[in-house]
DNA sequence: AATGGGCCGTCTCGC
DNA sequence: ACGGCCCATT
């Protein structure tokens, strides 16, 4: 058992302790991950069948790697282990068992752009006014039911819902959630939601499917269980009621995804459910420096509802976090692309070295800008996905229809791309003839001369012949001879290849890239199957980053925070930290929403391994015009013990007292052209710290027992915020404590009387 | 049926 | 700032 000697006592027993739930609480940067796949290992060592282990992962790309890094402890045989998202591992079972809830075995996959065309399609046939039921609130609120597991049915018969649903003028919500239902089983098709949705119908209506899957599935593991929902946790609890082997692996500081319809709660309640799990803790931070630890747990200790632990490092102190202002987006691109310029030419580092991490996509444009300038190379992750760009999605509408006929979304969006003389007019009669006689789409169009005229009818019975051409075409050639007949047959390459413009030259490369890749998926002899509709299950989802073509290519990495999850790097910058935009606006409606984004940004700080450096603009581009931005408050709640205040050239006295309140007053002077200031109730208003009441808290305080207070210790004061003893004097019980206060100065108080919480 | 100009919402996060 | 969508025009 070579691997185990490595793990440190909490790691090797998480590791050992296979039978019955456990429960792995796993703080940042503790070496998760190789307990998870120390733990698969050695059940595999211990000889239980990889085909009995399931392990469900967060993102495509932690079960690569982790089941690389399985492969490299106990050899080929990783391969058969089940691994892989939610998302992914049910859909392949669907895929086997969909029939038994009444769908085909080739359903399709609507992606959220399928789905909010779907929805907008839906609302406009129903007359509604799309303002008052705007798309994406609509589809947030029908995800949230399913991820609630209220089918339609439920939902319109719940009258708390309908209540809530009309005193928000939206009584409507009900039927439209009915009305997509039906749409999308008629169309053969699932979204996302209804991967997890269905497989809980299913394991629901077939006693026998479930007893195979519980029977199949020995063990189970799953990696950051904290951002599962109810849907989610629902079937793993099922699939685990039988040998109730259940390992989850989570860290509550890190949920950030209730947005999602994760639940917090499924990882706080874990102990009621299995009253009999051991639960084992992962304290120790091996990835940071005790600076970075120490001050994201000053952070996060502002939240309330929290797991208790305690993350420290042995790792050295590390340098102080680095804070910078600048005036502008474009400013702050700039100081960071500085900043990298220097730590690379200075300290002999990569640029895969260095990361950085923002609240939202849009902000990725002010970065890229300063990097391309002074010629640093960078890659983006996330953001559109290669497989959404609009050219890319047309040609797969046509391997859709190819493999599931009825996937209207798919229909709709070629049937006159390129154009073929199908225009709205007839195909509002396609439509017509269908909702007549209760037929889908795709039976009218096959059979267009039953129910058309003229010469619409033709082209329709054109398009219909071409489908059925294509069908026949999958039976027998491969993947990728399909796929290039298609691509020419539909007008697609043609059509792309005619326009010169530099935009469509991209989307013909896009196209060719496209089909490269169904190339090589066609030659690859480790796969058994390797139709065209195997590989359009295979990328229905992937995310942008799971086809990574370069992964070791020296580049600076920028992404979202929440991409960021689960990775590290050595000097990781954090940009945008201004109130509204981090945390964002549309998360001060609650308190709940606010500890959210302050785990998110708890999750950015343990991205650092040696060097954290923080930024904000004091103003910035936002839908096209210049706004004035404040501080974050999460600067505020950073222990400025941690902080290296560092500002750009145009800096004030103030901002030396270690706080940002110099900042905030600066910017409050400014005047009230905030352009975010609309009229938006703000329920958790950021309090202003001003010189008297300069201190807030830290959450929970409670002072300490100080008969132990020495010199040199750090301890924080109610109201005077952190200081640094440097003095006692007195008798025993009438002590008198000289401390140094950040930015206060020094300061004598009666221990009998002072409330002195001792940090660490 | 196809084309082009004006208007409007968008910017959270992602399987 | 920018792309998608509606509508008027041809």
């Amino acid at each position: 058992m070579d691997f185990l000697s490595g793990l440190n006592p909490s790691q090797r027993d998480a590791v050992e302790n296979t039978k019955g739930p456990v429960m792995i609480v796993a703080g940042a940067g503790s070496g998760k991950t190789r307990v998870i796949t120390y733990r698969v290992a050695h059940l595999v060592r211990q000889g239980v069948d990889p085909f009995n282990i399931l392990v469900l992962t967060f993102t495509n790309k932690a079960a690569k790697e982790m089941r690389e890094r399985i492969k490299s402890v106990v050899g080929a045989e990783a391969k058969n282990i089940w691994m892989g998202t939610f998302h992914s591992v049910f859909a392949k079972i669907l895929r086997v068992e969909a029939e038994i809830i009444g769908y085909p075995k080739n359903f399709t996959i609507y992606d959220t752009d399928d789905t909010k065309s779907l929805l907008r399609s839906i609302l406009k046939e129903m007359n509604l006014d799309d303002k008052l039921y705007n798309v994406n609130q609509v589809y947030g609120r029908i995800s949230q039911a399913k991820n609630n597991l209220i089918s339609p049915q439920e939902y319109n018969k719940n009258e708390a819902i309908m209540a809530e649903d009309i005193s928000n003028g939206r009584g409507q919500l009900g039927q439209i959630y009915l009305t997509y239902a039906q749409r999308c089983y008629r169309a053969g098709a699932m979204d996302f939601d209804d991967l997890l949705f269905k497989t809980n119908v299913l394991l629901n209506k077939s006693p026998e499917v479930l007893h195979k899957y519980q029977h199949q599935f020995k063990y189970l593991m799953v990696d950051e269980y904290q951002d599962t929902n109810f849907s989610q946790y629902l079937i793993v609890k099922r699939l685990a009621a039988v040998n109730e082997n259940i390992c989850v692996v989570g860290d509550d500081a890190q949920s950030i995804y209730a947005f999602r319809g994760a639940n917090i709660q499924n990882i706080l309640n874990f102990q009621k459910d299995y009253p009999d799990v051991k639960v084992f803790k992962l304290e120790q931070n091996y990835r940071s420096t005790q600076t970075i630890v120490n001050a994201a747990n000053s952070v996060i200790a502002n939240n309330k509802n929290q797991l208790e632990k305690n993350v420290f490092s042995d790792n050295e102190e590390g340098e102080k976090i680095k804070v910078s202002r600048a005036f502008s987006d474009n400013e702050e691109g700039k100081i960071v692309a500085d900043q990298i310029a220097q730590e690379y030419a200075l300290k002999g580092l990569h640029y895969k070295d260095f990361a950085i991490l923002y609240r939202t996509n849009a902000q990725s444009r002010a970065m890229e800008e300063a990097l391309r300038k002074i010629n640093i190379p960078y890659k983006i992750y996330g953001g559109t996905s290669f497989y959404q760009r609009k050219e890319v999605k047309d040609l797969i509408a046509y391997f859709r229809l190819t493999f599931n006929p009825n996937d209207e979304e798919a229909l709709k969006r070629v049937i006159n791309y390129p154009r073929r003389g199908i225009g709205d007019t007839t195909i509002e009669k396609i439509v017509i003839a269908a909702d007549k006689n209760q037929f889908r789409l795709w039976d009218v169009v096959a059979n267009a001369s039953m129910f058309l005229e003229g010469r619409s009818a033709g082209a329709v019975n054109g398009f219909g012949t071409m489908i059925q051409s294509f069908q026949a075409l999958a039976k027998s050639q491969s993947a990728f001879d399909t796929a290039m007949h298609i691509a020419q047959h539909s007008g697609i390459l043609k059509e792309l290849y005619a326009d010169k413009s530099v935009e469509g030259l991209s989307r013909y490369e896009n196209i060719q890239e496209l089909l490269n890749g169904i190339k090589e998926f066609s030659e690859r002899e480790d796969l058994e199957e390797r139709g065209l509709d195997i590989y359009m299950q295979d990328i229905a989802l992937l995310t942008n980053d799971d086809n990574d073509k370069n992964p070791n290519a020296d580049t600076v990495s920028l992404m979202t925070i929440h991409s960021s999850k689960g990775l590290e790097f050595p000097v990781v910058f954090i940009v945008g930290l201004e109130e509204n935009l981090f945390p964002s606006q549309l998360a001060l409606n609650s308190r709940a929403e606010l500890e959210e984004e302050r785990r998110l940004f708890y999750v950015a700080v343990t991205r650092a391994e040696k060097k954290l450096l923080l930024s904000y603009a004091t103003s910035r581009y936002r839908w096209g015009t210049l706004n004035n931005c404040e501080p974050s408050r999460f600067l505020d709640e950073l222990n400025p013990a941690y902080l290296d205040l560092e500002f750009s050239s145009r800096s004030t006295a103030s901002s030396a007292e270690g706080n940002f309140k110099g900042e905030r007053m600066a910017w409050q002077q400014q005047g009230d052209k905030d352009a975010f200031s609309k009229p938006k109730p703000k329920v958790i208003p950021k309090t202003t710290s001003l010189l008297a009441k300069a201190h807030k808290p830290t959450a929970g305080f409670a002072p300490s027992d100080t008969s132990k207070l020495a010199i040199g210790m750090q301890v924080e004061h109610e109201r005077f915020g952190f200081g640094e003893v440097t003095n006692l004097e007195g008798a025993k019980g009438d002590l008198k404590a000289t401390i140094s206060f950040k930015g206060l100065g020094q300061k004598q108080l009666l221990l009998k009387f002072a409330k002195l919480r001792i940090v660490e």
